[in-house]
DNA sequence: ATTATCTATAGATCTATAGATAATGC
DNA sequence: ATTATCTATAGATCTATAGATAATGC
């Protein structure tokens, strides 16, 4: 007996053949916002371009979603939170040690950069529209913020691996360290231009570069590297 | 004899009358339209909006601006331009030498987050929107991809200050510095939002932080910071 | 019966042009 | 005469709702 991949839903069928039965209305319509929304800008894709990509009339996306407000609040929603949710573990593991935030630090850098490299078109982008500064969004930006705070928090506890290297503000860290990881974002973004090849991203490049922005040393870094394996 | 400030212009009165009228109307339009396209996105400012903004009626842009596109490349060129050429200047002063090229790099890095500091409505958050990877805005991206080709050079040859610490490739180095620098445009975006105070921006606390992130030690950076003071 | 689409459309924009008008400049 | 506005508007969207339709599910 052979498993049949079932591809037929119910409701009218589209005018349009499905051509991705196998993905969810609402998850295709995702996948096409974000994809216009990264290259053209949320406030330039109409309701009708969304549409057209996915291959269903204009009318039938407020079936799914009430808007595109609403789509986008889900996609920035979908892009954060894994991250977040990484950060409070990784925090809570460290505790207070310095050489464990360190290694809490160096982790979160690199999986958050391979998160941000890997995620569909780059949605990653879409934490600096001028948008999201709506308060319709504020669940998104409470949530960032926190991610934003545990970067700051492990690299001032880290930061004490050194002598003296408190010199940066602990809310300006937090904003200088994920600024580091979210160099991914613009090399993807330009990556793929013209002559130019797409930039291939180490996470351990940029893990490293995030310590040593927070004041590490080589020697540190390479100790937190090896920390860092130990908690995969 | 007093001098006495001119104020009105040729040209049928305004409806609603001019509240700056030391500024050109141009300057009043490219003014307007940064704040509009920097709090809700380019997208979704009307050029009904930007009028509005300025006080003249919505087909009265037309006759200083082909239309939004225009604006906004207007805004993007004279946002990067001092940047570039500053950039440029200090990179041919530097020569190869490394210790001058880090207090170049110092110099660059301070002197670009006073400007996105400075700039009026965070104008620098105008690089980062989706908007700006159409063709119509090649010449902006090719200053500011010279931009940060400068900073990679810079930060290549500081780099040589130290042992071994060449494991970031040249096309990311640059990259990762002006994404450090850039670090002032989120911290301006957030900063004023709900009880969080802006934060005060130091230009040599981001500074140094960018040579860190290029591997340079503090010795290397205070000898970086002493030489930078002699370029002013 | 429920689900997921469809068609049709009202009403609200939005852009960009045509042509008129009211200042200043010479 | 030149300049910088204005009024008016055509034509092209764009959003969101109402109601019909054609599947599947029970």
């Amino acid at each position: 007996m052979t498993i049949v991949e079932k591809t037929s839903r119910a409701g009218r069928p589209r005018a349009v053949p499905d051509t991705a039965p196998q993905l969810p209305p609402r998850e295709q319509i995702l996948l096409a916002a974000a994809g216009l929304f990264v290259e053209q800008g949320v406030g330039s894709t109409s309701t009708r371009a969304i549409a057209d990509a996915v291959g269903i009339r204009q009318a039938s996306l407020y079936y799914h979603f009430a808007g595109k407000d609403d789509i986008l609040a889900e996609l920035l929603d979908r892009s954060v939170r894994p991250s977040a949710e990484l950060a409070r573990r990784l925090e809570e593991q460290a505790g207070s040690d310095p050489a464990a935030a360190a290694a809490a630090l160096y982790t979160l850098a690199a999986t958050d950069t391979e998160l941000l490299a890997r995620a569909p078109h780059n949605i990653g982008s879409l934490y600096l529209i001028p948008e999201v500064r709506d308060e319709r969004f504020d669940d998104f930006r409470a949530l960032r913020h926190e991610l934003q705070e545990i970067y700051g928090r492990l690299g001032g506890k880290a930061g004490q691996l050194v002598a003296g290297s408190d010199a940066v503000p602990a809310t300006v860290l937090g904003a200088l360290l994920i600024q580091v990881v979210e160099v991914v974002i613009p090399l993807r973004r330009w990556g793929g231009t013209s002559a130019e090849p797409a930039v291939e991203i180490e996470p351990a490049v940029v893990a490293e570069a995030t310590l040593r922005t927070a004041g590490l040393g080589p020697a540190e870094i390479r100790a937190a590297a090896a920390g860092a394996t130990k908690l995969g």
